[in-house]
DNA sequence: TTTGTTCCTTGATAAAAGTCAAGCTTTTTT
DNA sequence: AAAAAAGCTTGACTTTTATCAAGGAACAAA
């Protein structure tokens, strides 16, 4: 089975593509293979990929003034991850893309990105739709973050990622809910 | 000066259209004139449209069990709202979208911005790279909610939204910091 | 397998923010 | 212009969550 499978099915979700507009797709993906705690993205430099997972686990986090880190986005397989704001403007990134296990990711140069948008009708729909989507659910998450409790947010993550829930550490889940270590550890002990 | 210039340069800012092309944009917007206090998308019904505002200031909201309003979205002039799960996925609505002011709104049916979308490659462009934009501060708003104090936000919405900040109720920015009202109040009197 | 790391838990305390209630001010309506 | 509605402020009190600190468990490396 084709490393490419995963990502061609997801835009396979949205929209048809022909085999000639596959071959060229794929052209510019690059496959990288990234090891436990490497980092993918880094403050300072610009994020040049959008990257999908086909294999593994990766966070992206903020470090705050005070040394605390914020988690952005938990991804795993089939998951896509960047510092987007810097992908899109072209400039220094301001978050860590850190992978949490080993992982095999895919990574498509913002130039090649645009080049083929361009080109390629299909394409640019498939991107339209899927960051639509993705646009929809993170009103969800704003709407989570400003309306429940902590003890709220993590059994809503709880249950709608079961398998994430249990695969990352548990600071990690903490940092992307917005609440400290320790408060974590208590609600998950009350249970 | 037409009531269409103003989205008509949103898109020239992204892309080029021939006229022909604008002419068929302009073809699917429906203009709506509301009144202050008006509902523009209730829970129950689809959002039909995308919005984009030509005079006035709109909300949304989400109601929760215990009746308290969180507010997703604070738009003006020259901004764009809906329902965005409910307008993609054609599932009744979750969010309230109320007038704060009187106000005139361009409104885009789901179906004819998709058929234009897939007629027109480059209106496609402007959608993918507007909706990307709205997706990279989307994360942004994301790190401001986990990471930072009622206080810090407060201020980082007034730097960055000064006008905005004075021409909504207090009630309404403090749903949209996901502070309490009474809380707000002391934040401002402590300055 | 023993020695570090890394991660998690628990207790005590402090700080931040929410709630309830009342009164005041501003805006809107009649 | 008066009455009503909507919005804002302040005080007293409660709840939630963060912080600091110490100890334990799990995992990884030598």
């Amino acid at each position: 089975m084709s490393k490419y499978k995963g990502i061609l099915d997801h835009i396979a979700r949205y929209v048809e593509l022909s085999d000639s507009e596959k071959e060229d797709f794929v052209s510019i993906l690059k496959t990288t293979r990234v090891k436990k705690r490497q980092f993918i993205v880094q403050p300072g430099f610009v994020s040049e990929y959008r990257n999908y997972i086909v294999e593994g686990a990766v966070r992206v986090y903020y470090l705050d003034d005070q040394g605390k880190e914020h988690t952005v986005i938990i991804a795993v397989e089939d998951w896509f991850f960047t510092d987007f704001y810097s992908y899109i403007h072209r400039t220094p990134a301001e978050y860590y893309a850190e992978a949490l296990e080993d992982s095999l990711i895919l990574q498509m140069k913002y130039e090649d990105v645009e080049e083929l948008c361009n080109r390629i009708h299909p394409l640019c729909q498939y991107f339209r739709l899927f960051t639509e989507r993705s646009m929809a659910y993170s009103y969800k998450r704003t709407i989570s973050n400003i309306s429940k409790t902590s003890e709220e947010r993590y059994w809503e993550y709880v249950n709608k990622y079961p398998q994430i829930a249990n695969r990352v550490p548990q600071y990690v889940l903490a940092s992307y809910l917005g609440i400290s270590p320790e408060s974590l550890s208590r609600i998950r002990s009350r249970s």
